[in-house]
DNA sequence: TTGAATATATGATAAATATCATACTTTGGG
DNA sequence: CCCAAAGTATGATATTTATCATATATTCAA
């Protein structure tokens, strides 16, 4: 059983709030599963009774539409923590949780979290603050895709993910996505987005080699993004 | 200077949390204000430095997009409380919000809100959940942005209108929008809109006499926001 | 009360996006 | 290594949605 004092988690979540004594606690009672790449970690509308820290890897948050179309709401990746939001409402999840890679978690049982709300005040402002980061990010996020066209919110994503995962040594970006996956993200049909990375490509606003996505200057695609 | 202790805010908000201690002393640091329908109470990228409590009235909640469209995000209604995700991230609130009919509202500073943190754990786990509220509200608002074709969303728009806000005696939905605020709910251009309530009540499945607009069939109407 | 301003409605048309068809490319298992 | 399956690409077309034009209705202030 490894100790969560030295986790990744801990840098970047709520996590770094606590305490010796605490991580200590929950060091003794969380449970670490390997999930591989398109393994599913929870799936919409079941009970999930704690969260999940991520140690290494990516998973995508998505919703199936009534039309049977799979949206991607965001993506998570290490350091993150993951069912906070039904934790707390104490509801199912509404979303599901999808390896894009092979992946590293640590489920911590509610109990354990729910008990350091209570004792420690600096932990419970600061997952309140991850929430609220969340909720803002979610409601600029709707904004966007109610009114800016298709090939703007591609850009957009495309400009998103590469401030979230970077780019390869050779410049193209680290997450990987298909095609498919991508249309998820920006919410359009996937030969759309597979013509309009193709325009965007003859726009020079980014390069395409293979399925492999470069964006030679983020800033002008990210004008672009804006203002189209 | 009124108390806090009987306000409608209580029973639909956080603010049920309190104790009467904590309430007296928020009624002493509060400030009341009368906003006329049209005034705005605080603009995009303003600082707040506190929370409203709606006492009465409806305001919307509204993003600017680069095209210039005025996207309502969501209403917000009497005993509920406003600005909540601004002051717990201590960033410029991201949405601005508009009186839809003439308003009374209290303005309570952050400092006190926090000072109840401190102290009252059920009051900060309860405002945690409403923040989670807020959140799933709003991934699943997205996903229909993302999802669902435009005449599906307006059905879906005005479900919610009548859940939310109810009927007037002649059977019309209570709140009072234009047809250019209806389509800024739903994301759309307001001719759009208009036909599209135009097809809805051709349909059968909203009546229209004016600009009132009746829902027959709730459950009809319900259904065709989620099938087509 | 009246008329200008604003809101609502609808037609004509253009633009954006989805869908269907098909070809090409890549991938991974045998 | 090969080939079937999956993913990517692109054309043709249909559908959805926006825009522009104009007509009608409503509102509100002088």
């Amino acid at each position: 059983m490894s100790k969560c004092e030295q986790c990744i988690v801990r840098e970047f979540s709520s996590l770094k709030a606590l305490n010796k004594d605490e991580l200590l606690r929950m060091a003794d009672c969380k449970t670490s599963y390997i999930i591989k790449k398109g393994e599913s970690i929870f799936t919409e509308g079941e009970n999930l009774n704690g969260v999940y820290c991520i140690k290494d890897g990516v998973c995508k948050m998505t919703k199936l539409s009534a039309n049977g179309n799979e949206q991607i709401v965001k993506l998570i990746k290490k350091g993150e923590l993951l069912g906070q939001r039904s934790m707390i409402s104490e509801e199912p999840v509404n979303l599901s949780a999808v390896a894009l890679e092979d992946m590293q978690v640590c489920f911590v049982p509610k109990s354990e979290i729910m008990g350091f709300f209570n004792t420690n005040n600096q932990f419970s402002l600061s997952m309140m603050r991850a929430v609220c980061g969340d909720l803002k990010q979610a409601d600029d996020h709707l904004v966007d895709m109610a009114q800016k066209p298709v090939k703007q919110r591609l850009a957009e994503t495309l400009v998103q993910l590469y401030k979230d995962f970077g780019t390869d040594t050779d410049n193209s970006l680290k997450i990987k996505l298909s095609r498919e996956e991508l249309a998820g993200m920006v919410g359009t049909a996937t030969e759309s987005c597979i013509r309009l990375l193709s325009d965007l490509n003859k726009q020079g606003l980014i390069s395409l080699s293979g399925k492999k996505i470069a964006i030679p200057d983020v800033n002008k695609l990210s004008r672009f993004a804006v203002k189209g």
